[in-house]
DNA sequence: CGAATATATTTATATATTTGCATTTAATAA
DNA sequence: TTATTAAATGCAAATATATAAATATATTCG
C-alpha cells in the first residue's frame, strides 16, 4: 500500500493521529504506556509531574485522534493504547532522532 | 530501548520530527518519496499543486526537522528521505487511521 | 552582461495549540 | 446528605503554525 494512494481523508486523519503523537509530554505518555500498560490520569500527571488538567487535555487529545482508549473503573479513567502497534513509531521517531 | 527513558532533548528532537511529519500535505510528500526516489521542488509543487512558495516552506520545515535531506544540482534541489525508516511510520500511521 | 528558470526568504494575516486556573461533573465513602 | 477524591471542561493569555503574495537569491544560457 502506497502512501501516495491515500484518500484525503484517510491522510487527513493519520495527520491528526500524527500531530496528536507530536508532543513531547504526549510521547512521554505513550512511553509509559507500552506492552499494554493501562495507567490512570492521576498516575500519569504524578509521573509526568505536570498539572492535572493539563494531563487530561494531552489524554483528550489522545483519545480524540484513536491515539488511546480509556475505561472507566470506579472513580478512575484508566487509558491505554488503541492500536498496540503505536508503540513503534515512537520507537522509530526516537532511533532517527538520535 | 524503552520510550520512558528518553532524555527531554531526544524526546524534543523526536516531537519535533512527528510534528514535521504531521501534516497532509507533508504526509503527502513523503508518499512521493517513498523507496529512495528524489525530486526537485517544482515537481512537488506540480504534483501536490499547491504554490511553489508553500511547497519551499514544507520542504524546509521537513528538512530542517531531519526528516528529508537536499542535494543541489545545478538549478534544481533534490530531496529525498533522510532515514528510508521513516517511511514505515506513515505506513503504520495509516494502518491504524482505517 | 541580461534573460530565464528554480528555489528560498520575507512579511503579513489567519488560525490553531498549549497551558493552567477555576469550575464542574462523577463516583464513592462517612 | 455532605465530604472526599478523580477526572473533565470552560476560559483566557501566550505561543506557534500555515498560507500566500511579493521579493530576493542562485544558476544557467545566450
Amino acid at each position: 500500500m502506497k502512501i501516495k494512494d491515500l484518500e484525503p481523508e484517510r491522510l487527513e486523519r493519520a495527520a491528526n493521529m500524527l500531530k496528536a503523537i507530536a508532543h513531547p509530554m504526549r510521547i512521554a505518555i505513550l512511553g509509559y504506556l507500552e506492552d499494554g500498560k493501562k495507567l490512570t490520569v492521576t498516575e500519569i500527571h504524578e509521573l509526568l509531574e505536570i498539572e492535572q488538567s493539563t494531563t487530561s487535555h494531552h489524554l483528550g487529545i489522545l483519545k480524540d485522534k484513536g491515539v488511546l482508549s480509556s475505561k472507566r473503573e470506579g472513580k478512575n479513567t484508566y487509558y491505554f493504547l488503541k492500536h498496540c502497534s503505536l508503540s513503534s513509531i515512537v520507537d522509530c521517531i526516537s532511533n532517527c532522532a538520535k
